[in-house]
DNA sequence: TAGATTGTTAATCGATTAACAATC
DNA sequence: TAGATTGTTAATCGATTAACAATC
């Protein structure tokens, strides 16, 4: 059994969007090698944190020396799958859908967006982003001529249910999800991405009600 | 030092607007009263926690009976401040803004939208949910007459520097943030709530390339 | 009273931090 | 070689789980 495939921790694997942000940024100002410290500092997190994270995945600095600004970017990247090209569709064209279509970078992050479904008439048949809009129930057919890795829900909690359904049943294992609807419960061989926006606002204002606020994260 | 007073944690925090959720559910489908074993059940964690939870706030439950649902969720709210009307405002008007503007339930939550700025001259001036959009260097004058007490920040990270320099200088002290600006080090004494949708995607990302997946949230 | 279930204390588990030997 | 900094083990801290006395 190697290093790699050991158990990684839930919080390690949230920190790695963050390592590679932070590293870009570095490698963008010029700095070619970073210390644990400076890059903890940078994070807002310990350096004996980052040594025990990136260790999780084996050795990528040097002792005595440090990380390699642009290696421990690109390795960071694997992890995250950054160098394959997962095909995704996203469910519900509305301006969530819109906003995500717009503003991920699909290709920067592995996936590769290559199906939209609303239910919406009046956008079915109208081209977003380069594709067109299909139907809800083209999507069987669509699953014929292509591979769905992953799908993106930017639908209401009360279309979720039937959506996933049809999507598990032709194959889709892989969701990043943003209405209420409990994929992992339902079908616990998935891989779930919850974003709840609601419970977002719902903290910041107990954070603005909260009396003793010692204001952390 | 009452009970209420003291320190509570993050995990905590975040865990009350799923118990939120959660109550409402069960409210509107009859449900009167509930233990702390059902309501983990509901909430796929241990009826210990749900009882370690909730008395972090104090007792909402009756010994050998349980939590009377209407009532706990009512407290759970009043944690949220729900009762409350937080005046908001939201920067950039682009699809996510949208998202937000059009399904958040901000009165529910206990906010209330009271302004929206933009800096695209097309988009000044035009109306969105009952609200005139303004452009930005109106905010001076705005806060002059409004009391505002939160901003949503869906702009990019390009502006956000600039936005929240003029928001700080207002005095708006509490964001709800979805782009890469780290606020809180930049001004320590503000409540954020950060939201990185890139996030999601690259640890979606993770799961799905991660090998040992033994799939856990 | 007996049964149920909370509130709360104690035990366990896991994640973070500290320390230091290895080594560049 | 001396200084720096990693990789890794040990110690600490905090959160979750278990246990049980209190009490409805």
């Amino acid at each position: 059994m190697s290093k790699t495939d050991r158990h990684i921790a839930m919080p390690v694997i949230r920190r790695l969007p963050r390592y590679y942000r932070c590293l870009c940024n570095m490698e963008q100002n010029g700095i070619e090698k970073i210390s644990s410290r400076a890059l903890a500092e940078a994070m807002n997190i310990t350096a004996s944190q980052v040594r025990q994270d990136l260790n999780c995945f084996g050795g990528f600095g040097q002792q005595g020396y440090g990380y390699i600004v642009s290696m421990l970017r690109g390795e960071i990247a694997k992890l995250l799958g950054m160098d394959s090209k997962k095909k995704t569709v996203l469910y519900g064209v509305g301006n969530l859908g819109r906003a995500i279509i717009y503003h991920f970078d699909f290709e920067k992050f592995g996936f590769e967006l290559c199906g939209l479904f609303d239910t919406n008439p009046e956008l079915v048949g109208t081209e977003l982003g380069g594709l067109i809009i299909s139907d809800d129930e083209e999507l069987e057919k669509f699953t014929e001529d292509h591979t769905v890795d992953a799908a993106i829900l930017c639908i209401p909690t009360t279309s979720a249910e039937e959506v996933v359904e049809k999507l598990y049943a032709a194959g889709v294992r892989c969701f990043l999800n943003f209405n209420h609807f409990d994929i992992k419960s339902r079908y616990p061989d998935c891989v779930v991405e919850n974003v709840h926006l609601s419970e977002s606002l719902m903290t910041l204002g107990y954070l603005m009600t909260d009396k003793s606020n010692s204001a952390e994260e």
